[in-house]
DNA sequence: CATTTGACGCCAA
DNA sequence: TTTGGCGCCAAAT
């Protein structure tokens, strides 16, 4: 974690199957409670499979975006919850 | 380097 | 409940 990225991925890389964090949380998580539209603009400059970005939802409950497409993201939320 | 944009969040009207 | 405004941060231009 050099940079605040790096503590971004770390915290989305760490949500476990079936769970959401909101943008809030994982700034939060990250170090920086106000960061919540930076890991948006994180999250969406990069591209890691290995981050399971559609985890991380807004504090109103809704989805936001999703670099793969709102219907995907909303498509695996709903399996993932759902089990 | 300065400005703008945007997968956000919270408050007031 | 919906709309408008402000704050905060990182990336793009």
């Amino acid at each position: 974690m050099n940079s605040f990225r790096e503590k971004v991925f770390e915290v989305v890389k760490k949500i476990p199957q079936g769970k959401t964090l909101s943008y809030k949380e994982v700034a939060i998580k990250a170090g920086n409670s106000k960061a919540a539209r930076a890991v948006g603009a994180i999250l969406r400059t990069n591209f890691d499979l290995k981050i399971p970005c559609h985890r991380v939802i807004k504090s109103d409950g809704t989805t936001g975006g999703y670099n793969r497409g709102v219907k995907q993201k909303l498509k695996l939320l709903k399996k993932e919850k759902a089990v």
